[in-house]
DNA sequence: AAACAATGTGCATAAATGTGCATTTTTTTG
DNA sequence: CAAAAAAATGCACATTTATGCACATTGTTT
């Protein structure tokens, strides 16, 4: 990413801080190939102008925060971002992704690796503008009428376009997880979908934080035959793992 | 690429800063094979004309094509919000809306009434996320490939979606306005999206920040006679909107 | 046909701009 | 309070730009 136009830099520094992102004069020196004195003579050209808050190390933008969705707030971003580190490291170039609703997937969206040709589709409008911040990734949107408690599009619609595609690897999420039966989520819909991109995916994968061993949910998705992997952090009881290989899941623990 | 006419090598540079994309003095020299004098006396005459921003080495383009979306959603959030809230006054009970890209709709999202029986259709991510927020609000999301410099779906799939709805009110991004030819966008693609967008539309409707009658883009979406109402700024200058009005658009000032 | 103005081009020089490095000053951190 | 990191400052260097001028090409006028 090293354009020839210095004040093209500059443009592209200031888009970020409009955008509600802190930038750090070390890794913008690096990003770009210039040294840290033009980056620090760019973020004082732009603090001049009005367009950030120079700080030491780098600049803040002026009206903070913001951009993030409903799910920033959890204190959980820690967890999934290890699971999520986890899953990413399975990923092979090339591979068509279906990312679909929940929360741990969108912290997926950060770990996904550049420059392997990856595809990616969603039904999650939460994980579309995640991924609207990668924008090397191509991106495939399913359309219909979103689920305001899924957060995501899980009617006929997309159920129908789901079914159209072939996935390699598809990240389910789980709205809760029982070790004898299986993955269950919360609606009718959102199951019924679930079980479609399933249907169409070679690679299944889910990834469950600690608390979906807690939770239940009423709609099943899938016993631990349909589930390819399903990836748990490393601190998950002895007895939970025992129940779940005993039961035929195929799991591996994040670091 | 060398062509006799010098007009049109200054067209084609003309063509690429609508685009969206920035041009290299050095690079269009050789590309041309012409000095780099021939290209600074273009891209001097082009920004003169307000077709493009020069600067040292090159010159980069007017429109916001450039940045992504989430740095354009934003800046003039103030100015925006006050074209959304005289905008949202027209908006009729039980009507289904439809939000194009473009982050001054994004803005309207806060600005639509409750309790109305509205329905919202939209093929912007962004503008999506947002009315998550709004959960009473029944969404209608298009589907497709995502076009990252849009932020939202473009593509044929949505076309034909889009082609098969009946919207009462419709609300156009504009990448560009120009007082004598109408809306502009930045992307083949896009374009063609509105205007299939326009087609299946009753009432439509284009908000405007100063900005937009600066900015340039490089695909003509519609005509005055082809827009409903053009909501602009109140502090539009009096020169602007003689000759909008001499053109024959319907405007309107927010307060 | 010849002369003319108009335009675009390339080359010179001088001015302006961006960059990187060495040094000093300021801020943060332990 | 001391050490380390970051920022400001001054300066040398390379690149880009503006300006003036000579030259070629084109279209028009006489």
């Amino acid at each position: 990413m090293q354009n020839d136009l210095p004040l093209a830099r500059r443009d592209v520094i200031a888009g970020r801080l409009a955008a509600g992102q802190p930038v750090v004069a070390a890794e913008l020196a690096a990003e770009f190939t210039v040294s840290e004195d033009a980056i620090r003579r760019d973020l004082r050209a732009l603090a001049a102008e009005g367009r950030c808050r120079r700080v030491y190390g780098g600049a803040l933008p002026l009206s903070p925060a913001a951009m993030p969705m409903s799910a920033r707030m959890h204190s959980d971003m820690a967890r999934k971002a290890a699971l999520a580190e986890h899953a990413a490291q399975g990923i092979q170039p090339g591979e068509l992704l279906f990312l679909d609703n929940g929360s741990t997937n969108l912290a997926l969206v950060d770990a996904l690796p550049e420059d392997q040709g990856l595809t990616i589709a969603t039904n999650s409008v939460d994980i579309a503008a995640a991924l609207l911040r990668r924008p090397e990734l191509p991106l495939i949107l399913l359309g219909g009428a979103v689920d305001p408690l899924v957060g995501g599009c899980v009617d006929a619609s997309a159920v129908q376009a789901v079914s159209r595609m072939r996935i390699d690897r598809c990240f389910i999420g789980a709205c809760a997880i029982e070790a004898t039966s299986g993955v269950w989520a919360s609606t009718l819909a959102d199951a019924t979908f679930k079980r479609a991109l399933l249907a169409a995916s070679r690679q299944r994968i889910v990834l469950a934080i600690q608390a979906k061993l807690a939770a239940r949910a009423a709609h099943h998705v899938a016993d631990w035959a349909g589930i390819s992997q399903l990836i748990l952090e490393h601190d998950t009881s002895p007895e939970q793992l025992t129940a779940l290989a005993h039961a035929g899941a195929q799991t591996r623990l994040a670091s």
